[in-house]
RNA sequence: GGCGGGGUAGCUCAGUGGUAGAGCAGGGGUCUCAUAAGCCCUUGGUCGGCGGUUCAAUCCCGCCCCCCGCCA
């Protein structure tokens, strides 16, 4: 019997369009999914839609829908991101060989469960659900209510909301359901302690512990204001009155994890009764204290079993700026950027695969995250292209070309020395260390430890240069086993990424002719490599991920950073504190980068600064970003400066421009030569412009 | 204010009681199967600050500063 392994994102709110920060949460959860299942356990997939409550009613009155119409609309938005990002649902097990699920909270299947639940709660501990009356500052995106230490104002002088900048309603004196969660303090951090591994990472668990330790107070969890919700099942101490209430979104919401197997008083419950222990809830830091005390105090007064694990995430912020409605730039479409960065690739679903592993190997899972784009850029190209596309390309060339297509033959003897014996070590150690990583989590160590194999396999290759050994018939073993080998490098490589790249995975089965399908793929045995191939009918590759050069990566970067925008990429802006209201134009301001201490006019006299004439201008040998130019300055002869702007600028466009130089610099030596001076130019990292005059001014002429 | 996490090379991060590592970026070299990619070599750090324990601390203890989070 294999181990279930059931992993679920949260439900998101119906009305919301698909963000990165969402894909990021699926995506976390999709990996483990596709991980475990690789590793021959049971797997199970979960997400969905949240879609009741008051907020609900308020978009769909807007609109002049009925609630359901609305969510009926909407729904598909969310669903469909996840097909397009590659998740199938329908037809799963077919496809990934574990099941998926998409719940909505709208379904009849669903709100049984989330009735059964109450009245489960109601028949096993009646004082657990009790009507009272409250009243106070409610913000409505939340579900919550805030005291006023909590609250913000906006410059009018209203309370807002912190997390969503909008205007807390005072609710006055509504009768509600209650559910005491004030009696399972004690019973929460029991279980915590005793399960370490109940709310990963340690950072969270450590504040959900001092959370409870704070006191619990009981919480609200039904509402009269709204019919928009799961009708309270009727109460016998209450004649009539559970029929005015709509369950408390939470209550709601969350059961959906339990909901998407079955009911679990059902006798049998066999989905419940397999899975429901295995569960691992992904989700973002904002919700944890939903996920580790709402949700199992719930399932405790229940008498249920607790989840396995709470897997807790940090935020995704796009060039220092946290995602929100009123940016409209860090609302990223993860399918846009895929698009994107798929560019002219030969296989366009390798751009989902580069949104995919920069997400999960830039930053830690439970650390946050920064999404700069030049940083992406950089990492595709390093890590994608140049790394892993280009060792499937040459390889597969190799192969296709030497090898006659063929994978060749494996010498034992010959795979015990030298780098043979070195590549084989580090495939299991990755192998190994990846999984690991996974067990445990940890997304981003394992990329670090699967690019160790794919930067050894480039290494192997330079080793055993199999297109030496192509000329020397003599050494037509040799060459066959080098070939097989790295036929084995890639298959294990195509196995290694597989939970993070499909598209990558899927692609190389069809080029090295692999009659695996994606369900029936395994993690690799640690004692296997060279000799768990199957049969290969290698075929030459085209590039995967196509390397993005300067001018593409230019086009990319402006169409990424709307005007207001540019500069981004520079310090974070500083978290909360201004107030909403002026906030997108102080962060559209802070984001340049902090100016350098202050200098007194002397500091500034002491700089010559000159207009110069290009006279000539030459890449330096062996230098990436070196130009060497002359300079005429109006002296005896033309300087000489080396600038390092070759990679933005051809030398043949500079000649006859004017530029500005710093004449009185020390001359420094530089690739054997000696640069008199040095051109201004507007970048930091990235060179965007030179420094000129608007008008014909003399070589020579001083600038101040 | 309380609690927690963190402050290590330009950037993103590992790490250990014996005076530090990886990837990227930078510099040099080199091969040609390959996406001007790869491979090899290499420059960078008083491991936030000050004390203390120790033969020895970046790692242990105390105080302080800064950042982030949760709570009040």
């Amino acid at each position: 019997m294999t181990r279930p392994f059931y992993v679920t994102t949260p439900i998101y709110y119906v009305n919301d369009v698909p963000h990165l920060g969402h894909a990021y949460t699926t995506i976390v959860a999709d990996a483990l999914a596709r991980f475990h299942h690789m590793c021959g356990d049971d797997a199970r997939f979960l997400t969905g839609t949240d879609e009741h409550g008051q907020k609900i009613v308020e978009a769909a009155d807007r609109r002049g829908l009925t609630p359901q119409a609305l969510c009926d609309e909407v729904a598909p938005r969310f669903r469909q991101t996840w097909l397009d990002l590659g998740m199938r649902f329908d037809e799963a097990v077919a496809h990934h060989g574990f099941a998926r699920d998409f719940i909505r909270t709208t379904e009849p299947r669903h709100k049984a469960v989330v009735q059964a639940l109450w009245s489960r709660i109601l028949d096993r501990n009646p004082d657990d659900l009790f009507l009272a009356s409250y009243e106070g500052w409610y913000c409505v995106d939340c579900e919550t209510y805030y005291p006023e230490s909590q609250l913000a104002k906006d410059p009018a002088g209203a309370w807002i909301c912190p997390t969503h900048e909008r205007p807390v309603a005072w609710v006055t004196k509504e009768t509600s359901y209650f559910f005491r969660l004030s009696a399972y303090g004690e019973r929460l951090l029991e279980h915590i302690e005793r399960h370490p591994h109940f709310i990963q990472p340690e950072q969270y668990r450590n504040e959900v512990v001092s959370f409870i330790r704070g006191g619990l107070k009981d919480l609200s969890v039904s509402r009269t204001s709204f019919r928009w919700g799961i009708p309270v099942p009727e109460d016998p101490r209450h004649p009539g009155e559970a029929a005015r209430h709509v369950m408390y979104v939470w209550f709601d919401a969350l059961t959906n994890y339990l909901s998407a197997l079955g009911d679990p008083f059902a006798s049998p419950a066999p989905a419940v009764e397999r899975y429901w222990s295995s569960a691992v809830h992904v989700i973002g830091k904002d919700i944890l204290r939903f996920h580790a005390v709402y949700w199992p105090a719930f399932l405790l007064a229940a008498g249920l079993p607790l989840p396995r694990t709470i897997l807790c995430h940090g935020w995704w912020s796009i060039g220092g700026r946290k995602i929100s409605k009123s940016i409209p730039a860090t609302r990223v479409s993860p399918l846009a950027l895929a698009a994107d960065l798929a560019g002219s690739s030969s296989v366009p679903a390798t751009g989902i695969d580069a949104v995919r592993y920069f997400l999960l190997r830039e930053t830690p899972l439970g650390n946050d995250g920064d999404l700069i784009y030049e940083g992406l850029i950089e990492r595709y190209n390093a890590d994608l292209a140049n790394d892993l596309g280009n060792l499937i390309n040459r390889s597969l060339t190799m192969i296709v070309r030497f090898g006659g297509g063929a994978a060749g033959a494996r010498d034992a003897a010959l795979a015990a020395t030298g780098p043979h014996a070195s590549l084989a070590r580090v495939a299991v150690e990755a192998a190994r260390d990846a999984r690991m990583a996974l067990d445990g989590f940890a997304p981003s160590r394992a990329l670090e430890a699967v690019w160790r194999l794919v930067r050894e396999a480039n290494a192997y290759i330079a080793a055993t240069e199999p297109w030496t050994l192509a000329k020397d018939p003599a050494r037509k073993g040799e060459l066959d086993h080098v070939l097989h080998t790295l036929a084995a490098a890639l298959w294990w490589t195509r196995l290694l990424v597989a939970p993070v790249l499909p598209a990558t995975a899927a692609a190389l089965d069809g080029w090295l002719g692999a009659g695996v399908a994606e369900r029936d793929a395994r993690w690799p045995s640690e004692d296997g490599f060279g000799l768990d191939l199957p049969a290969l009918r290698p075929t030459a590759a085209t590039p995967l991920f196509p390397r993005i050069d300067d001018k593409r990566a230019a086009a990319l970067l402006a169409s990424w950073l709307p005007p207001e925008l540019v500069g981004a990429g520079g310090p974070p802006v500083p978290a909360g504190g201004a107030s909403p209201a002026a906030a997108p134009v102080a962060e559209a301001a802070a984001a340049a980068a902090p100016l350098l201490p202050t200098i007194t006019y002397d500091d500034f006299a002491k700089l010559d600064l000159r207009v110069g004439v290009v006279v000539s201008a030459r890449a330096v040998p062996k230098a990436k970003k070196l130009l060497e130019l002359a300079v005429d300055l109006g002296e005896e002869r033309p300087r000489t400066i080396v600038a390092g702007i070759a990679e933005h600028f051809a030398p043949d466009a500079l000649v006859g421009r004017r530029v500005l130089v710093v004449a009185n610099l020390a001359p420094r030596p530089l690739r054997g030569l000696t640069s008199e001076g040095m051109v201004l130019a507007a970048g930091d990292d990235a060179i965007l412009a030179l420094a000129t005059v608007d008008a014909a001014a003399p070589p020579g002429t001083r600038v101040k």
